[in-house]
DNA sequence: GTCTATAACGAGATAGAC
DNA sequence: GTCTATCTCGTTATAGAC
C-alpha cells in the first residue's frame, strides 16, 4: 500500500487508468492495432491530454511492459510465498495465463513478441528480461521439485521451463483465435502431465468416495 | 506444374510476388505492421498498381492465408506420401516450423492469431480452418503411430496435436523474441520427447562405433 | 497493367489558452 | 491537468491517362 493507513486508496491516477485501457487494447488489439483515439474515447479525454502523462507511444508502451512485469513479479512472489507445494505452485503459475484469457486477451509481452520487429529497441529489452524471469522463475520451481521428488522430470529444468512458457503462450493464441478457453485449459492439463509425476493409473470406475 | 511440360516456369507473375512480399511482411511485422507503401517500395511498383491486383488490404489479406494453407497443406500431403514412419513425420512438421523460423519470420497464421481482433472476418474464418487441419493432420499421424506401436501416447490425440501445435506456435514467438533459433529447436525436441517412445537411456559414454 | 495525381481519413505529436 | 486547434505525415483507396 501507498497510500496512509486508515485511508481508502485513492481512485487511480489518470496514469494509472490510461495504462489500465492501453493495456487491455495491446492485448487484444496489439501495439500496431490501436491508438492514442482509441484510448481518447475509452477514457473521455483529449488526445493532447494524454500527451501530457505519456508524451510519445514508444514510452507509454514501455511504461505498459515494465508495469505488467512488475505485476507479474509480484504474482510469483506470492505464489513462491503462500503455496508450498511445486505441483500446486505451477498450477497456480497456469492460473495467471487462464486469468488473462479469460478476459479474451493475450499475455502483453506474448502479444508484443508478436510485432517484435516494429517495437522501439527498449520495448524488445524488456519484453526478454519478462521472458527470462518467468523462464528463471519455473526453472526454480521445478528444481525445487525434482529436489523433493514431488516432481518427474527427464532433462534439464530450463527446457522444461521454456516448455511450458512456450506452450502457455501458444495455447493462449490459438485458444482465443477459436474463442474456446477449454482449448488452453486442456493444453496446460497435458504440459503439466508431462511433469506431474505419472499418474497412479486410475481404474475406469468413478473413484466416487 | 500449371506450366506446360519441356518448358521452364515462368517468372512470377505480379500478383505472386505481391503475395510473396506481403506474407514476408506480415510473418515478420503483422498485418498492422506494414502496408501498400513497403510493398511498393519492395517491388518498385506503385501502390495504384498494387491496387489493381487487389484492390482492398482486407483481399490482400485474405489472399494470403488461403495460399499459406494452400502451401502448407501441399507440404503435409508430401510429408504423408514419401514419409512412412510416423516418428520421422513429426519431425518434418517441425521442421515445417524451423523453416520458417530460419527467415525470422512467425507462422503466418499465428502472427494474425495475435491480431485476431482487428482482421476482416474472412480472414479471422480461414485462420481456423488452418488450425484446423493441422491437428487433424497431427492427430491422423499420433493415431497411426499409437496403432503401429511407435509412438507412445498418454491421452488422446487430439490432446497432443492441440500441445504439439501450441508448443511450436510459442516457441517461434518466444525463439524470435530472443534472436535464438535453438531456443526453438529445444522446446520441439522436448515436446517431442513426451511422445516418442522412452529413450534407451543412452550411457554416459559416448556411443562411437 | 502500370502510371500520376489526388482524395479522404486517421495517426502521432505540439502550441498555447484556461 | 485538461482543453481547443492545428500540424505533418502516412494510410487505404480512386480517377483517369498511357
Amino acid at each position: 500500500m501507498r497510500h496512509p493507513p486508515g485511508m481508502r486508496a485513492p481512485p487511480p491516477a489518470t496514469a494509472e487508468r490510461i495504462l489500465d485501457v492501453a493495456e487491455r487494447l495491446v492485448q487484444t488489439q496489439g501495439y500496431n492495432g490501436f491508438s492514442y483515439a482509441d484510448i481518447s474515447a475509452a477514457l473521455r479525454i483529449t488526445k493532447a491530454s494524454l500527451h501530457y502523462h505519456f508524451p510519445t507511444k514508444a514510452k507509454l508502451g514501455l511504461s505498459l511492459v515494465l508495469r505488467y512485469h512488475d505485476a507479474f513479479r509480484s504474482a510469483l512472489e506470492a505464489i513462491q510465498k503462500s503455496v508450498p507445494d511445486p505441483r500446486q505452485k505451477l498450477r497456480a503459475y497456469v492460473q495467471l495465463y487462464a486469468d488473462v484469457l479469460r478476459k479474451d486477451r493475450l499475455c502483453l509481452c506474448g502479444m508484443l513478441a508478436a510485432e517484435q520487429a516494429t517495437l522501439p529497441k527498449p520495448m524488445k529489452a524488456a519484453l526478454n528480461a519478462f521472458f527470462d524471469a518467468n523462464e528463471r522463475w519455473l526453472a526454480g520451481v521445478l528444481e525445487e521439485g525434482r529436489r523433493s521428488g514431488t516432481l518427474h522430470l527427464e532433462g534439464p529444468v530450463v527446457e522444461e521451463a521454456q516448455l511450458l512458457v512456450a506452450a502457455l503462450e501458444g495455447a493462449m493464441l490459438v485458444a482465443r483465435s477459436y474463442g474456446d478457453s477449454k482449448r488452453f485449459a486442456a493444453v496446460a492439463e497435458r504440459v503439466l502431465a508431462g511433469i506431474l509425476p505419472p499418474a497412479p493409473r486410475l481404474p475406469k470406475r468413478v473413484r466416487q468416495a
